[in-house]
DNA sequence: ACATGTCAAGAGAGCGCTCTCCGAAGATCA
DNA sequence: TGATCTTCGGAGAGCGCTCTCTTGACATGT
């Protein structure tokens, strides 16, 4: 039965009493059709039921309609539950629907798994590729951009090579929330860092870094991966070796619940005796105890921007290599 | 420049001396290709870098290699912090990165997005169509199955058709957590129910309402719709309903999590004056206050099941109509 | 009246691949 | 040794679509 009854255009063609070239011309828009024959078609199309067939389409035309979207699988921040995974992946989703495209998903885990990201974005199956929460430097998104295929990053790729990215302005945020701190009278300021390997790691570390040092304060940072269990870890460190800490900013909510426990567990009240805030503002972050102050991000927007970047791009449009979006201190009863 | 220097299968056979025919046999895993020609055509290939048009091929074939996941994008479930979503994405990638298939991920929201995902589903641009968290009786899956296009839903089709299905032992595991509320001496043990279009909230309160009429207790029901602010109504609703409930079971973690802050807010000390136990065992529930009780299911698992099922029947096997997996009682501080 | 311009619709050539024949070797047997 | 069989590789026909080229019909200018 396969593929039987699946109408043509060329059955849609002969309904209609016109060339296939006509029906095509209709259904993908033309102007220049005589208004009875266009409607002569999109009679026999409803009455067949007909749908193109994008696998013939993109053989002629080189276009997929179809992006890619890689994460990387084994990132701690992708399936921790803060939200970044799926916010990004709905912003994309809106973007594309809005375009009518497609939305490939991939996860470059394993070695196999990059591999075969490799091959299939190389491979021109896609008209672009969207890179999330890169990790260190990865050679891919300039190897496509070397090949010409469009790709937008999300974060400021690390080996320094121009593609064009989306991110949010972490250094103004982390930079907000110190300077919260320092304005409530808090003078022995620790951060939990991200790894330093991710543009987010790095980034809020400067962040915290400058602004600790624009106020004549001393540094003490302790380092975690986004994930709750190293927030614990990293607190536990800060306590032990500056037990005079009154506040933390830590690099992710995740984290910064982890570390609103640890404290409580040590007996430390917050904000009374320490001050947290976080980053990002998950949703969970409103339930923690007592509730999280943090730094908002618009993670959806993140992935809406890239989106549309990299449509443009695929346009054969030019855009601006970089676009950093606002981030928010929200307050609440943490700091 | 578009598709400049690209190679194609023509390109390969002429260097590597053979016929188009025969490399197509070697990219594909002949078995009848004598060994030193076969050599010489993965030669070709390397050094030439092709990579086979997939659209090309799929022209031929009649298959995609692609199936899509469509997901209702405004369910509350899908993107709220539960896991769900991700864990699904990623058991549902891990087994088509084991079949090299791709995954097109579709976010069916606005009536706008049904259509859309209709007209793509049923277009066969796919090979198979996984349904996530189904809202209500959805018409799409029994019509694709209809139309003879493989389909795999996660929870059983409210609508009774008789489409395959992988789904938890909601009904056993929620009867574990009661039993288990029961067994330590609650006996007006409440529910905050999850919404009653989607089979996760029929099933977990009916798994609910067995186990306390078996044990021969009366009911108390509140209903949410699975996120945190409405499970915070919820339990301020049954504390105003039935202020000597002891225990509450609640069909979703994050809930659970809003119930137990406002138990706090009430003066209710948790599990001392009311018990509490949730449902999905997400990362947050180790980390709420107290640590939450609550039903593990194996999300990441459902995801694979689904997708080793839909290869199957796209493989023109057959399967077992319906797949359940177990759940399990994770017994921490609140209950 | 004829030549020229304009615009709509048809003809036909592929896009890159798979796969069914078929034919050319070499192997086997009487 | 000739006939039959078995392997293995080539030729070629599409898969369904787009798009250029061309024709035909009609309007316009002189």
């Amino acid at each position: 039965m396969r593929t039987a009854g699946r109408p043509t255009l060329e059955a849609v063609a002969r309904r209609a009493g016109v060339s296939r070239a006509t029906v095509s011309r209709v259904v993908n828009g033309s102007t220049t059709v005589a208004e009875e024959i266009r409607e002569a078609v999109h009679r026999a199309v409803a009455e067949l039921g007909y749908v193109p067939n994008l696998a013939a389409r993109s053989l002629v035309t080189q276009r997929t309609d179809s992006i890619a979207l890689v994460m990387p699988e084994d990132a701690n921040r992708v399936f921790s539950d803060d939200q970044f995974f799926p916010g990004i992946i709905r912003g994309v989703s809106q973007e594309l629907e809005a375009a009518d495209k497609q939305l490939v998903l991939m996860l470059a885990g394993s070695p196999a798994g990059r591999e075969r990201v490799a091959r299939y974005t190389t491979g021109r199956h896609v008209d672009g590729v969207l890179f999330a929460s890169l990790h260190a430097a990865d050679p891919l998104p300039a190897l496509l951009a070397q090949l010409g295929i469009p790709v937008v990053c999300n974060g400021r790729p690390l080996d320094g090579a121009g593609l064009p990215y989306v991110d949010v302005d972490h250094v103004g945020g982390v930079s907000r929330a110190v300077d919260h701190l320092i304005g409530t009278g808090r003078r022995r300021i620790a951060t939990i860092a991200g790894p330093s390997d991710m543009v987010a790691g790095i980034e809020r570390l400067a962040g915290y870094r400058q602004t600790v040092a624009a106020a004549g304060l001393s540094a003490r940072v302790a380092v975690g991966d986004f994930t709750r269990e190293s927030g614990a870890a990293a607190m536990r460190d800060l306590l032990a070796q500056h037990p005079d800490l009154d506040a933390v900013f830590v690099a992710s909510d995740l984290m910064a619940q982890a570390a609103l426990r640890t404290l409580r567990e040590a007996g430390r009240r917050v904000p009374d005796d320490v001050a947290v805030i976080g980053f990002d503002d998950t949703e969970t972050a409103a339930y923690t105890e007592p509730p999280l102050t943090t730094v908002r991000q618009p993670i959806q927007e993140i992935g809406r921007q890239m989106t549309r970047q990299l449509l443009r791009l695929a346009a054969g449009g030019s855009i601006e290599p970089a676009l950093v979006l606002p981030t928010e201190l929200i307050l609440r009863d943490s700091a």
